[in-house]
DNA sequence: AATAATTAAATTGTATACAATCTAATTGTA
DNA sequence: TACAATTAGATTGTATACAATTTAATTATT
């Protein structure tokens, strides 16, 4: 029936639906974000500069969990299109603090209806997306416990 | 106390903790899979030849979610490795069948170890654990079947 | 104050991801 | 049976991801 084997079937890993969903969500994303001139981390890092109005690299990282290699290329990028600005600050040389621009605030009007298309594409119940909210920020926290591990 | 703007809040996004957990997980498989001197991508594609022996790269693709342009150079560095062979198909010349190794299948036995030490990692209950699979594979299975959407 | 240790970004190198395109083989159809 | 349409992989181009390293600035220590 079993054997030791069975530990490595893929229908028994609980993290392949979880990678394999997260790459499938961020796939229908694409035709929508399109439309901004910006990708998936691209719109995230936005979602935070329109809550926030600016905010140092390092903690963009923190919050995003994104690291410098992937986020200087990605930020120049933003500043080509001329979503956001980078400057030094003053208080901190090493830091760099990216500010939103009004064109990068203009943004957020037309990404306005992206998060109820993307629902209705995943299409689950309240409850649901409930559970797996908390069920993924545990799993998150989890793993920020065991850092040394 | 809301306004129009709230649905484009990182903590009130779904997507965003799927998309975090996802990396923050193939980030902790990479040190135990350093081990079998493969990548988490590689270790998947492994997962479905330990259990079938051989595959085309097509149905794999189907299988992981996975395109061409991704398995392509992936299955050269695998064969680079000595951990699979390539031959075109004799029934189909368009298909390629990869085949895993004896080297291929040893590696199977250094990688049982891998799913309980990731189980420890993130942690979760019997139960957690298993409304957490029905749901990724709800949503993989909702988003298949709105594929033209 | 001089030097060591730490910290923040940027850079380099490797490996995904995937859309779009290309080539070759196979299938469908008039 | 020609020829169009489809299919399987490979390739190209762009954008992540992240470890490791580098550079510059700040903080801690003697």
């Amino acid at each position: 029936m079993t054997d030791k084997y069975d530990c490595l079937k893929l229908e028994n890993q609980v993290c392949f639906p979880l990678y394999a969903c997260s790459k499938e969500v961020v796939r229908r994303y694409r035709p929508m974000l399109d439309e901004l001139n910006i990708t998936y981390t691209q719109y995230i890092v936005m979602m935070v500069l329109w809550e926030e109005g600016s905010c140092t690299v390092n903690s963009l990282g923190e919050r995003l969990f994104l690291d410098s290699g992937t986020l200087s290329p990605l930020l120049r990028n933003l500043e080509v299109k001329g979503y956001v600005n980078r400057t030094r600050s003053k208080e901190d040389e090493r830091s760099v603090t990216v500010t939103v621009t009004p064109a990068g605030m203009k943004l957020r009007d037309k990404a306005l209806s992206v998060p109820g298309r993307m629902a209705s594409c995943v299409d689950l119940s309240i409850e649901e997306a409930q559970t797996l909210y908390k069920l993924l920020y545990e799993i998150l926290g989890k793993l920020s416990a065991n850092e040394n591990t």
